[in-house]
DNA sequence: TTGAATTCGTTGCATATGCAACGATAATTT
DNA sequence: AAATTATCGTTGCATATGCAACGAATTCAA
């Protein structure tokens, strides 16, 4: 017999537990108060620091597909959280901004997750968090390099987006 | 305004993002060549070091839902690569084996998957992923104490469930 | 031993998802 | 300028998912 897998040492098994537990964990705090799914919290968030985002700006920093986005803008929008208009610029684009509604949930919300996120990482030190983000960013740099990876997610577009909100 | 929430520094995130992209890039390597689902291969994969396990078995070690473990199964039986049975001592329970072909199947896949972890952790020495895992078990811990999140996974069920198959 | 409560796996159903295709618009090329 | 190409957001469709309900089997209690 070949050497036996033991997936439960497996790097990418290990991250994908605790990370399907933590973002479980978090769902407490905006679905079942406020009924959000995770694209359309994934949503929310990103808007409150891009301002005004089309749906591909959120698509880039969310990592989620484009449908996905879409459709959770659009729930947004029916629960009145957001509001969307054609830009002026380029009809192409919607952009896509928080109603006071929408600003207002994420206010509920917020102070929420921070709790949880505050808990976590109660009793790690600062040097032992940098070191478990710098980790990350290994792996995400390998996965950079890897043709077979998909491409990160773009974290100058958020400055690109807030961009287009200004212009 | 309150303060603004800046999710790309949200550890949640991060981690849901990182696990997201190895997830992707893993699902290449099973996916693309033998077809399987995310749910298909840790199933198989579990069962490599399992040998026999009922569903409730796998959908311990696995986090998944009973019912995705049920459906997973059930392809994977359509596609004989593992075959069940009803338990002789439990007629309630399924045992659930790889085939030939199930482990011919897991044989192809991974070397394919180890060589990805294998560059994943290139250049990080042992006491870096040490720490690393040693903070992922940190977060698990919180996650014990707080009634709102899900069970951690079972680790003892790797043990159980092999003897439900030498029994 | 009989009846109630629990466990196990499956299935129905509503919803979510990924992917490809599409119409509309804009940018590029010739 | 006209034609080709590319980008953006939405939608149709097939499939996947989570949840609750269920039937069958077992365990527990009286």
């Amino acid at each position: 017999m070949a050497d036996p897998f033991n997936l439960a040492e497996f790097l990418p098994y290990r991250l994908a537990l605790i990370a399907e537990r933590i973002s479980r964990r978090l769902a407490v705090e905006y679905e079942r108060s406020h009924g959000l799914s995770v694209a359309e919290w994934r949503v929310l968030a990103n808007l409150s620091n891009l301002g005004t985002a089309s749906v591909r700006d959120i698509q880039l920093v969310t990592n989620l597909e484009k449908s996905r986005v879409s459709r959770a803008v659009g729930r947004l929008e029916t629960a009145k959280m957001v509001k969307k208009h054609v830009s002026a610029q380029d009809a192409r684009l919607v952009e896509i901004a928080l109603t006071a509604k929408g600003r207002a949930t994420l206010n509920a919300i917020v102070p929420n997750v921070r709790e949880v996120e505050n808990r976590l990482l109660e009793g790690l030190t600062a040097h032992q968090m940098a070191a478990f983000y710098a980790i990350i960013d290994h792996l995400h740099d390998v996965l950079d390099a890897d043709p077979d990876a998909k491409e990160r997610v773009d974290k100058r577009a958020a400055s690109a987006a807030s961009k287009t909100g200004a212009s």
